[in-house]
DNA sequence: CAACCATATTCCGATATGGGAATACGTCAA
DNA sequence: TTGACGTATTCCCATATCGGAATATGGTTG
């Protein structure tokens, strides 16, 4: 029971957090606006525990933020917990943009990047 | 039973395969150029078995391609399957991105986004 | 063919995840 | 205070994920 790790805990990093469909949907809608967890279970389709146990994912990764409104909870967005995703798969764009793509082609050409292993010739 | 989803595949899409670190790496790895299994343990520092399965993982999200050499199998960046990450962030940007965010407060003051009703004009 | 190298697959165990249902708060209205 | 509402937490369970070890598969070399 020691570093016995099964899986990623999904609670780790805004990566994992998102990974789930529904966490993407309540930030789409969050993207909006500020929302309560009433209007997110309307908006959803999704029971209100399991909704609250998203926001509650969200939260710990900081993908939003809450706001105490009488009984009421208005959560919002946090959009800087996603620069690092977006950081990260930018660094990739230049291995599907077309413009790239070409200019790719030559320096892997030139520099032989292709394999740093020697294969084939 | 038979729509009891426990969890997400990983293998569903590109947000699950990507959300465990170690694909991450990988990805990071391959964007250098085509490389086998064993040049991904070493630089991985990860058992073969475990290499394997995170890029057949991958394979099948479509993140990454192969190609046979003799008895190696040479991997290579499928830069492509990250376009769905990145467009779904790059929505985001406006809430991370100072420039934006001036204008962002801008607009919610005009709009009383605080009402949590009305917004996004 | 045999020994060997490269990679994939299978079996195992520990874990935690997500939905559903029930329930526990905390706040507001009468 | 009582009761209704809004939200969070807990319990249960089926599932699947990950790493580790062992093994299977396939090409290569001698």
């Amino acid at each position: 029971m020691v570093g016995r790790v099964a899986r990623a805990a999904t609670t780790t990093d805004a990566f994992n957090a998102v990974a789930e469909p529904r966490r993407r949907q309540i930030l789409d809608v969050l993207a909006a606006g500020e929302r309560s967890v009433t209007d997110l279970v309307a908006a959803l389709d999704l029971a209100q525990p399991q909704v609250s146990k998203h926001l509650r994912v969200l939260h710990e990764v900081g993908l939003v933020a809450v706001r105490e409104d009488g009984r009421r909870r208005l959560y919002r967005l946090e959009g800087r917990g996603l620069k690092p995703i977006h950081d990260w798969v930018a660094g990739f764009a230049r291995h599907w943009e077309d413009r790239f793509g070409a200019l790719d082609a030559v320096l892997e050409e030139l520099t032989g990047e292709t394999d740093g292993n020697d294969h084939e010739g």
